[in-house]
DNA sequence: ATACTTTAGTTTACTTTGCGAACTAATTTC
DNA sequence: GAAATTAGTTCGCAAAGTAAACTAAAGTAT
């Protein structure tokens, strides 16, 4: 048997094949913004942006998969650089409402290009209905997905695993 | 705007998406596996099992997409708790030749099955076509991101970004 | 109203993964 | 035979996930 660097022609659990999909995605996409003064994170700014002034660090969490922990690391690496501030939130004074600054909101377009490009290069051989069925059969999935981890045929309580074995 | 715990309805970026879903995938495949002695690098015993006494680490490696100093992490995890074996390989003394063990052999159906199991609850939903589409997609996408980080759009060679950035 | 519970956010500490750098031993190339 | 390459290893660090324990604030319930 030869030796091949690609994964095409043997089994491999679709778990790892995605795993290792995002690490390429997000090298690429880091190496096209490298000019850029942050390297990660991307994705809240591209969401604060959509949806301005709306969230707390909490709902960013839940949108984007981010523990609250890991939240607060993303949160401080953002508003060190000026990227994003949490303001007060009088209404309910133990959330922050995190908003973009300008110096935030000025980088968006550049992300955002990048990450149409890259998308757009991630599917390319795919004609557009083709891409859209992709789409949404990871949306299939995501929901498949969360509806069973850890209590699917369990019945007492499963002990968390952390990270992605291979 | 109401909190919304599901990435259905907004945009993110394709990458994180996929980190995501793996994430999922492995918590959910380490909790059906709990009660075998190791909750990881699952992926390897699968693939020697596969191509039995085909493989050096370098070559499990170049397949599964893991970098040779991981690799030797996870052949020590494997080997301390008897799964694999490090064989000499007289022919080129300076590989070994990876090896299942008796103990391994014997977990890899249980670990067949609960992928297979698992893959089919992922795309549960999806119509026969539509997974085999899947995975071509899959594929297609490795494909297309291999040939593209870190060099297309630059000139000099990019610092290396570490691992998925949100 | 006061006690109990829940929620948002934080801090600390630990684990896993990925990877660069530097190294050894063996093999290949020229 | 010297130089370059390859397989594997060790070390060290950064990023991410998460558990546990905590504070402050808000909600619920009797």
């Amino acid at each position: 048997m030869e030796h091949k660097t690609n994964c095409e022609e043997s089994y491999m659990p679709l778990g790892r094949q995605l795993a290792v999909l995002a690490r390429l995605y997000y090298g690429a996409l880091a190496a096209s913004l490298k000019d850029l003064e942050i390297d990660r994170y991307y994705s809240v700014l591209l969401l604060l942006d959509q949806f301005p002034a709306e969230f707390t660090q909490q709902m960013l969490g839940d949108r984007l998969q981010i523990d609250k922990t890991t939240m607060v690391r993303v949160m401080d690496y953002l508003a060190e650089r000026e990227y994003i501030r949490r303001e007060a939130k009088p209404e309910d004074r133990r959330c922050h409402r995190i908003v973009l600054t300008e110096k935030g909101k000025a980088i968006v377009p550049e992300i955002k290009k990048a990450t149409e490009a890259l998308n757009q290069e991630m599917l390319a051989g795919l004609n557009p209905q083709d891409s859209h069925r992709f789409k949404d059969m990871l949306d299939q999935i995501y929901h498949n997905l969360q509806h069973l981890p850890s209590e699917e045929v369990l019945i007492e309580y499963a002990t968390k695993r952390t990270s992605v074995p291979n």
